[in-house]
DNA sequence: GGGCGGTTATA
DNA sequence: GTATAACCGCCCG
């Protein structure tokens, strides 16, 4: 026997405002409020997906009239709902285009209700022979529910769907589906405003239900219904009258099913796509029903249409000798490996102009043969590409070098807008080109290579126009970005040497003082338990220890077990000392001690990688491993730091930018105070007390200075009093005296600091002294905090990223300078310092050079200091 | 296995 | 008070 259709038909309204509620934020970049279609397209789409219905259509309560007739019934129906926000409205007619592109027709009527049209679709779907499956957050259709009409009842989340049958209705009511109506007549509901009868609630309903099976039974029985019961009954007879007419669903609204007109199948793939596209809804585009989805094939010839570079894949090194390349210029190029930094490379395809593709298969072919003929030809040309650090480690690895960058359009994406965190190729091609790019996984790869190279070509003229409308912006990307990507691609590649064995035997000496420490902890909490566990720890501190918790913050659970929390408690237990041992030492081990050792390559190396899309300010962050947190504060950490060691023959050099930041803030500022400091060489911390105490610098306490250092460092995160008092344990009133003094000393940097917030406010977005944008939508949200930490953040950001600016015109300056010295590699770069291997016998040479090559970098202002020292291990540093 | 809170390493 | 990455425990699916 053939399986019954289904029909599915959505209480449009009903999930529209679930969805509006569960997603009260969500808007388009230009503002356009989307959470009530989003949260109606999550929850439709999921019961779209688990039920697959041929048939789908939509039922919508129409304005205003649709009560009416039930209001003559009962004047108060509905009675005191508060009208919906005005942003509410305002997403109806996205929801109706969504509806027409899923090809769901929407039903509504003057004077019936959603529910009516709903009821009246399913009783005539009986009828044909169909199973309805009624879609909505309202409890009221459950009266319609029986043996071919289901109801799916979606609950608090995008994804919490309860389904009603006969069978689970009757497990979870106790009562009947047909008694449904009865139980709503009898209890009320509160959010109709349906009266039922007072006092009457769900409990005593049921109960009466299960005995006299309905209300005329109930009735017909009042004798023997005790006391109290039934004197509310009596009284409330009418009401409940007027409560089953309220709440009963009719069915005979006047429409008829037309089975074409709800055809799932009218859906309009392209159509979805667009629409989705315009909502942003980026996530839900790539979790649609199969159907919805624009077929493979037509998604190809999409992607082809933005150009038609004929593929020429090269297998073997017969194609290979014939293969004429063009004169070297600008070429696009893309590689795929399997292991990181380019090892185990797969494939190569380049394209030299809009006619022509070629890749190679470098798992087939003799690496020699690729190299000799491509490597004049790459070195000579520029390259475009999308993430190009990871095609030259590619490159690299067939013995490749190319120098020139024209233009990478994931760097682009980030320059043009750093907020964006769909960065990958796929996802810029879907928002940016409106085309959906097949992954290159389960097709072999084969095809899919011109359409990348079309979507990074159609992606860099787009951008390139774009940049042209910033020139600073784009200055930056040529005379920074781009340089600095082969740097960085060269010192990932060339790694920095790990001394394992020292590494593993400081790991037993930690393990041994490890359990010590934990067995002491132990003793004292009289118990075992898991030190590492927050909770765990909470408890044994704060409830079986008793330590006191005044002044302890709590978390959302359990008091903070925080290292400045437990400071609060040291002397007055001797397991918080111990506590604290064991953190860092088990910090250390999990961190570093056991896992690096296990990440180095065949010559004990280790390959970190740089991300120049991540940090808002423009640094680079480091992964896997992360190399810019190696400790150096306490003893033991820096332990750690002596396991990174100079090859044979070679000492490491680093090179650090003294007070990088706190020189930007003077020169960007230009507070002729702080520029004065920086230029005579002082110690710009004692200077600033001696300043705001009215001493001599000679008479500056340690004290004094470290305040000082504290409201210099604190400026640039953007401070208040409060953050000030609490940072130095100073009174409100001395912090406010202290930091009105500071001021008073640095009207400049103070009136720039300003001018910040004013062009965060104003412009939407702050900038360096090299025109790198960071925009601040936040500071002009309604929530005090989010507010204020935007701002802090848009203080910062020149500071930081100017100074992230200038390290990386001193890698590519310095790359030069090194450039007679072939065995002198940088290694490591850590924001504001650079980690530099060579022979040992140019070391000397050669830290001078980095100092003042970093040291003149730029022309600026303010004199830059770097402090440089030579090592046989970074420890020594 | 993924997400999140709590914690800590660096600049 | 700025910027990150990575660990662990814990809860969920």
């Amino acid at each position: 026997m053939a399986e019954r259709k289904k029909f599915a038909i959505i209480d449009g309204k009903s999930v529209f405002y679930r969805g509006y509620y569960a997603m009260p934020n969500l808007s388009t970049k230009d503002g356009t409020p989307t959470g009530g279609v989003y949260g109606f397209a999550v929850m439709a789409l999921e019961v779209i997906k688990r039920l697959d219905p041929e048939y789908v259509c939509v039922a919508w309560d129409k304005p205003k009239t649709n009560i009416r007739k039930r209001k003559e019934i009962y004047p108060e129906y509905k009675a005191g709902r508060k009208p919906a926000p005005p942003d509410f409205y305002e997403q109806i007619p996205l929801l109706h285009e969504l509806l027409e592109a899923f090809g769901w027709p929407l039903y509504e009527l003057d004077d019936y209700e959603a529910d009516d049209i709903m009821g009246a679709l399913a009783v005539q779907a009986r009828e044909g022979g169909l199973d309805t499956l009624l879609v909505t957050s309202d409890l009221d259709m459950l009266q319609v529910i029986n043996g071919n009409v289901h109801v799916y009842a979606l609950k608090k989340g995008l994804s919490n769907i309860e389904l009603f049958h006969p069978e689970s209705f009757e497990e979870k009511y106790g009562i009947k589906v047909d008694q449904f109506l009865d139980l709503k007549a009898l209890k009320g509901d509160s959010s109709d405003n349906i009266p039922g009868a007072p006092g009457i609630g769900e409990k005593t309903a049921v109960e009466l239900l299960k005995n006299y099976k309905n209300i005329d039974g109930i009735y017909n029985n009042l004798d023997n219904i005790k006391e109290s019961t039934r004197k509310k009954l009596e009284d409330g007879k009418d009401l409940v009258k007027v409560s089953k007419k309220l709440a009963e669903i009719w069915t005979d609204a006047p429409i008829k099913l037309d089975l074409k007109e709800v055809d799932g199948s009218k859906c309009d793939p392209i159509k979805v796509r667009e629409v989705l596209q315009r909502l942003e809804f980026k996530t839900l585009a790539r979790q649609l029903p199969k159907y919805m989805n624009v077929p493979e094939d037509e998604q190809r010839k999409e992607a082809r249409k933005v150009n038609v570079p004929s593929s020429n894949h090269i297998r073997t090194p017969q194609e290979l000798e014939k293969l004429t390349l063009p004169e070297a210029g600008e070429v696009i190029a893309f590689g795929i490996c399997s292991g990181t930094h380019g090892q185990d490379p797969s494939l190569l395809t380049i394209s030299p102009d809009n006619k022509t593709s070629i890749t190679f298969a470098l798992d087939l072919l003799d690496k020699n043969l690729v190299q000799n003929k491509l490597k004049d030809y790459l070195e000579g040309s520029s390259l475009v590409g999308h993430n190009i650090k990871s095609l030259l480690q590619i490159l690299r690895s067939i013995g490749i070098y190319p120098k020139k960058i024209q233009h990478d359009t994931q760097i682009a994406a980030f320059l043009l807008s750093p907020l964006s965190r769909a960065l990958s190729l796929d996802e810029l091609a879907e928002s940016e080109l409106n085309i959906h790019l097949p992954g290159l996984e389960g097709i072999d790869g084969v095809g899919a290579e011109a359409d990348i190279i079309s979507v990074i070509r159609k992606l860099s003229e787009i951008q390139r126009e774009e940049l042209d409308k910033l020139p600073k912006l784009k200055n930056l990307a040529t005379e920074i970005e781009w340089p600095i990507i082969p740097i960085l691609a060269e010192m990932e590649y060339r790694g920095i040497e790990l001394d394992v064995d020292y590494l593993k035997k400081f790991d037993e000496e930690l393990k041994d003082s490890l359990s010590d420490i934990e067995q002491q902890i132990f003793g004292y909490a009289d118990e075992e338990f898991n030190i590492a566990s927050p909770s765990q720890l909470s408890e044994i501190l704060f409830t079986k220890l008793g330590l006191p918790t005044q002044g302890i913050k709590k978390g959302k659970t359990a008091y903070s077990t925080a290292a400045n929390e437990l400071d609060k408690l040291r002397g007055v237990h001797p397991i918080i000392d111990l506590i604290t041992q064991f953190r860092e030492i088990s910090k250390l081990m999990n961190t570093y001690v056991e896992p690096l050792p296990s990440q180095v390559d065949k010559n004990s190396r280790l390959h970190t990688t740089y991300n120049m899309v991540v940090a808002q300010t423009g640094r680079l962050s480091s992964e896997k491993p992360n190399l810019q947190n190696i400790p150096v504060k306490t003893d033991l950490g820096r332990k750690i730091r002596s396991a990174f060691v100079a090859s044979e023959g070679n000492v490491l050099i680093s090179a650090d930018y003294s007070q990088v930041e706190l020189r930007i803030a003077a020169l960007l500022s230009e507070d002729k105070g702080l520029m004065d400091l920086f230029n005579r060489d002082v110690d710009v911390h004692t200077a600033t007390a001696a300043q705001v105490y009215g001493r001599e610098p000679e008479d500056v306490t340690k004290n004094m200075r470290r305040d000082a250092k504290v409201i210099n460092f604190g400026v640039m995160y953007g401070l208040s009093p409060h953050g000030l008092s609490m940072a130095t344990g100073m009174t409100r009133d001395a912090a406010k005296t202290f930091i009105d003094k500071y001021f008073e000393m640095r009207p400049k940097l103070v009136s720039y600091i300003e001018s910040l917030r004013e062009k965060a406010s104003t412009e939407g977005y702050v900038e360096t002294l090299f025109g790198r944008r960071r925009p601040t939508p936040d500071v002009h949200s309604s929530n005090f905090a989010v507010r204020e930490a935007a701002m802090r953040a848009a203080i910062n950001m020149p500071f930081q990223g100017t100074a992230a600016d200038i390290m990386k015109l001193a890698m590519i300056k310095l790359d030069d300078a090194l450039r007679p010295f072939p065995n002198a590699h940088m290694l490591l770069q850590i924001h504001d310092s650079l980690l530099v291997e060579c022979p040992e016998d140019q070391a000397e040479e050669l830290m001078h050079k980095i100092k003042e090559t970093m040291e003149n970098v730029h022309k600026l202002p303010v004199k830059l200091t770097v402090d440089a020292s030579i090592g046989k291990n970074w420890g020594d540093l």
